[in-house]
DNA sequence: CATGAATGAGCCTTCATTCAT
DNA sequence: GATGAATGAAGGCTCATTCAT
């Protein structure tokens, strides 16, 4: 028999998912983990904890994903890959994106996450950095900022605001934008 | 004596922007504008009735801002306006996005929303389209996405995600690259 | 212009036998009048007031169909008459049972028309037992009593607990039964 | 202590049939069954539910209260003790016939209750007419429909509309009609 | 590790009624 | 006669959480 405790998180995530935090009650998920009330609380203290444990785990997974692509690229192929790999995430995986774009929006699951999430980020925008700096660029803090508000904003257009979204154009413009040399020279 | 609807308005307003939708109770904003229980339901049919109502408004508003700099700047200038206004709106009025994004983040609030948010974001994209399309840009629907996109992702990135941010240098760059001619030469 | 305060107990009426009187809320009746909510109040004091107005005003048209039939019939004649008109209505007008069993049924409804309810049944008993005395049987009274259940009875099992009641055949036994000279002997 | 469940069946019942289901609050139940708000709907998941699971039980109470009477009777003996049955319960247990009026009657609990009303109603009705077909009555149906109307008009008269009603005569008279051979002769 | 009865605060909503205009 | 804003109590129901077993 599959471990309970795995079970609540991924049936959790994926209730948190689709309906939010705060939409989803624990008996919900109870239910459709076919496990009993008190289970989920031996397992979780409180709600709060679960949702914690739940972005820590998302946060894993997006860091294993950006360390794949470690290998012996260049800068700027490097840029390419991290392009690359997060609109075939983005595509692939739609309420990955919305989870994590709920968790850090709304003000109450900000608050209870906030030290996850400055951990989270601050981990992405070194990691950004780091290639960056590596393509001489002497603004790469700066540069860096942009990418990720941009790479986020596309997320966040894609998910909720426009019903057609032209992914493939976005990504091409993107990929050739990060190539041309001219935006380095500043 | 001030207006009542109004002033449950803008009290629900401000609640829903500080603490999410889900995190306010009727029972509260009727509290806080000195009205009785019965009243809000008077005016608005339900909740999301209200919550409608609100996002209707932030809608009239950000068209009321954009319409202003209508005037007879080149499209360059335009375009500066627009990022002007964009970040000096964002540092202004916090709030104000926080509130919209997290109308359109949220699960159930999106699909409460999603007639309007589909209204007001095609009416953006079209007011953003107008200017590109006049710079003579080939692909000024391609340019307009990313714009937005940009502007979303510094938003979403300044409130929710980065503790300090550089909102200073990030304007600084955006308006240089805009500026600069090189970007729109493909 | 239709006079209101009688739109309104026709539509009040209406709501009450389809609905029942508790599940009638002031609003919707005023709604479906096109009303505003003072005039109904100006008109009939409390609900419990209109309620009354429309029982008083079934207990008249309940006696105008009962003294159609005071005509230079024999007392068997008569009788029968009774019967038929009563089945007639019962097919006619399924609402107005429906409803009058329910004011009469309902703990709180009951409460409130006890009087009115106590004048009505007495004027019906005694005008059955005006024809069953004059066909001479000993125990007028008692066979009045039962023959007002039966009646009762069947309404009852029409509108509320059969499906398919065999409602043509019922009072063809009905009407042979009480032409029948053997049930008077006793 | 006391099984909490059928202690809530048991108050619920009693207010239901005293005040009816419209005007009883779960929060009454509650707070007469000393027991909180959250558990009654812990074990009910409506307010309907809690009253179909009653009417439920009320079904099966007639049933039980019918099948004692399966001895070696002759048909007409049958008749009577059916009929004493119904008069004795109609006296001691006025409420128990109060509640299943009400039920029946009232528009919402009808609705709610349809599908339970035909099962319960199909019953009896097959019920009585395998005792009227013992009797070698050539229309038994006809005479089973008559015969619970007269039940059904009884009780509905004796409860709601008249102040003071002869019941034992009519008990009385009620035996004699159906011992007499006459009414079988068509 | 696992169950599910039990709690009590809180939520959205409805409703009869009043009252100034 | 007529309107509709305003009230406040009450209603059905949900929910996170606890605890004895």
């Amino acid at each position: 028999m599959k471990d309970n405790r795995e079970l609540i998180i991924e049936v959790a995530t994926k209730f948190f998912s689709e309906r939010g935090f705060e939409n989803t009650s624990m008996s919900k998920v109870c239910e459709a983990a076919k496990v009993s009330k008190g289970l989920i609380f031996h397992h979780f203290k409180t709600k709060d904890d679960l949702l914690r444990e739940i972005f820590k785990k998302t946060t894993d997974l997006i860091i294993e994903i950006n360390n794949t692509n470690q290998q012996d690229y260049t800068p700027k192929e490097e840029l390419l890959e991290l392009i690359n790999s997060f609109f075939i995430q983005l595509e692939k995986d739609k309420l990955f994106f919305q989870l994590n774009l709920s968790m850090i929006v709304q003000p109450k699951t900000r608050m209870l996450l906030n030290d996850l999430i400055q951990e989270r980020s601050s981990f992405i925008l070194q990691s950004v950095k780091g290639v960056f700096e590596k393509i001489d660029s002497k603004n790469a803090l700066i540069m860096s900022y942009l990418f990720i508000a941009e790479l986020d904003g596309i997320a966040l257009n894609y998910l909720g605001i426009f019903d057609t979204y032209p992914l493939e154009e976005i990504k091409a413009q993107l990929l050739q934008k990060y190539t041309n040399n001219e935006i380095y020279k500043n």
